[in-house]
DNA sequence: GTTCAAATTCCATTATTTGGAACACGGTTT
DNA sequence: AAACCGTGTTCCAAATAATGGAATTTGAAC
C-alpha cells in the first residue's frame, strides 16, 4: 500500500498517539530520572501541551510520578505485557519445542522476533533462573550482532535488509562485532547457504550462540531461535554440532505455526 | 461532553488516548481472537474511526495483525514493560529485602502495589521457577481476596476504601472469599490492629499467605509484600510465626524507600 | 463469473488538541 | 518581610487532528 512517504521508513508522529509515545520513549530511554523540565528539553513541545499529555498518560497508568516529581513508566505496561505475553500465539506454539531443545542441549534457548531493525525476545528457557525475569524477555537488541537477529534477517533479500537497517549504527559491543552493513550482508549470504547463524561473541564477550531462522505467515513474522552458552563451557565445535538440531526445531515451529494459523481456526 | 458520573471518580475517556486504550483493553480482555468486526461490536465507535485507531496502534507496535486478520497485543508492550520493570525504583530498592525474606522462609515472596481497585504484582522471588515468567509479574488481581491487596488497603481509611472499591464486584473465587465490602472493612480493621494480613485460601484453593503493608512517599505508593505457600505444606500456624518477619521486612523496605526517595537525590 | 460480507479508504464536518501567556507555589536572596 | 526565580499548573481562542457516514475495494464462497 502506497502511504505518504514510502521510500524512507516508518514515519514519526501518528497524530496524537505518536506524540504520546514520543513522551513515553523519552522517559524510557533516559537513564536518569526525569523531571518535567528535563522532559521539556527532550520533547519538542510547549509546556502547556506537554503537561496535558503527561497528565493523560498518568491518568491511564502509563506513567507515574514520584514524590520528587520525577517520572517513571507506569504499571499499566506490566499489566498489558503480562497479557501480551500469555496470549501470544506464536510464543505459545513455540514453547514446547523450545523446551525440547533445552532438554536436548541443556543450555539457554531464546526465541526472538524481528521488529523493525531490532529483535525482541519473546521467550527464554533455562534451567536456573539466574538472571531476573524481565532481564531478557521484551528486550530489544540489535540484529547485526545477535544470532537470532542475523538468522531472521537471512530470510530477507539484500535489498530488504538494506531498507530495514537504513540508518542503523553498527555499535561495536565487542572486538568481533560486525563493522558495517557489507560485512553483515556477506555473513547473511553464508547463513542462507548453511541455514544457521552464529553469534561469535559479537554482542557480549564470552557468550556465543547458534541460531536458526523462522519465517511464518508468509513473511509477516520473521523470527529465530538460538542456543546460547558461555564460551568457556561450550566450544564453537559443540555449537556446530547443535546446528542441525536448532534448524530442525526452527522448521518444526514453522510447521506448527503455519498449521495452526493458516486456516481461520 | 456530559460524562455519566462526573463528581465521583476518574472519568473514562481521556480524549484520543483514552479511546485508543479502550481498543487495547477490548483486545486484552477477550479470550478469543478478535477480527475487525468483533472489535466493532465491543467498542462503540463507527467503522471508519475504529479502523484508523487500530491502524495507528499497529503502526506504533501496540497491536499486531495475524494473517487471518485477528488482532493481538503488540511486542511494544514487552519492550516497554522490560524498561518499566528494570527501572522501577521501588522494586529495585525492595529486591534485596525480598530476597532475604525468601532465604529466611524458603517460600515464594510477592511484592505488589495498589493500582486503583486492584493490586499489580511488581516482583516475585521463588526458588524453582516452576511457573512461567510473566505468570505473576504484571498480573492485576483483586484486592479483596489477596494478602497483599488487603494489607495495602489497610493503610487507608474506611472512606477511602469505599471510594476505591466502589462498583467492584466481590467475585467468589473460593468458599472463603470475602462476600462484600462490609466483611472486607471488618477484616481491614483487624489488619490495622495486628499489622499484618492473611489470605486464607480466598483467591485460590490450597494457597494461603501472610502479608504486610508498605506505605511510601506519603501515601503515593501503597503496596504490600507476602509470603505465599501451599496449605498442604505450610500451616496457618507457621504463617503466623512468619508474620513478625514479614512486618519487619515491610518496615525495612518502607525505610529504605523513604530514605532514597525523599530527598531529590 | 457473480454475490455478498468484510475490510479499507475518502473527505467535509466537528470536536479535540494546541500553545502562548497568565497564574500559583516553594524555596532563596536581598 | 518583600522581591525573586525556577518550578509546575491552569486557561482559552486558534489551529489542527479526529470523526463518521458513505463509497470503494478485497476476497472468499457459490
Amino acid at each position: 500500500m502506497l502511504s505518504r512517504n514510502d521510500e524512507t521508513k516508518t514515519e514519526k508522529d501518528t497524530g496524537t498517539l505518536g506524540k504520546a509515545v514520543a513522551v513515553l520513549e523519552a522517559i524510557a530511554l533516559s537513564d536518569t530520572p526525569m523531571r518535567f523540565t528535563d522532559l521539556l528539553t527532550r520533547v519538542p513541545q510547549p509546556r502547556g501541551t506537554l503537561h496535558r499529555q503527561v497528565t493523560n498518560l498518568i491518568d491511564e497508568g502509563f506513567l507515574s510520578v514520584n514524590r520528587d516529581q520525577t517520572y517513571e513508566l507506569g504499571l499499566r505496561f506490566l499489566t498489558f505485557a503480562a497479557k501480551t505475553w500469555s496470549k501470544n500465539r506464536f510464543r505459545e506454539v513455540a514453547e514446547p519445542l523450545l523446551q525440547q531443545l533445552h532438554d536436548a542441549t541443556g543450555e539457554t534457548i531464546h526465541l526472538g522476533v524481528l521488529a523493525g531493525a531490532e529483535v525482541v525476545y519473546l521467550d527464554k528457557v533455562e534451567s536456573r533462573q539466574a538472571v531476573r525475569m524481565y532481564s531478557q524477555i521484551g528486550n530489544a537488541s540489535p540484529t547485526y550482532c545477535t544470532g537470532v537477529g542475523k538468522a531472521a534477517l537471512s530470510t530477507l533479500s539484500e535489498h530488504e535488509v538494506r531498507l530495514r537497517l537504513d540508518g542503523v549504527e553498527f555499535r561495536q559491543f565487542t572486538p568481533s562485532t560486525l563493522k558495517n552493513i557489507e560485512a553483515l550482508l556477506a555473513e547473511l549470504q553464508e547463513i542462507r547457504d548453511s541455514g544457521f547463524a552464529f553469534d561469535r561473541q559479537e554482542h557480549e564477550p564470552g557468550i556465543h550462540c547458534v541460531a536458526a531462522p523462522i519465517r511464518s505467515q508468509g513473511g509477516l513474522i520473521l523470527a529465530g531461535i538460538s542456543v546460547t552458552a558461555p564460551s568457556f563451557r561450550v566450544s564453537m565445535q559443540q555449537l556446530e554440532n547443535w546446528a542441525g538440531l536448532v534448524c530442525d526445531t526452527a522448521k518444526a515451529i514453522e510447521r506448527e505455526i503455519n498449521a495452526r494459523l493458516s486456516p481461520r481456526a
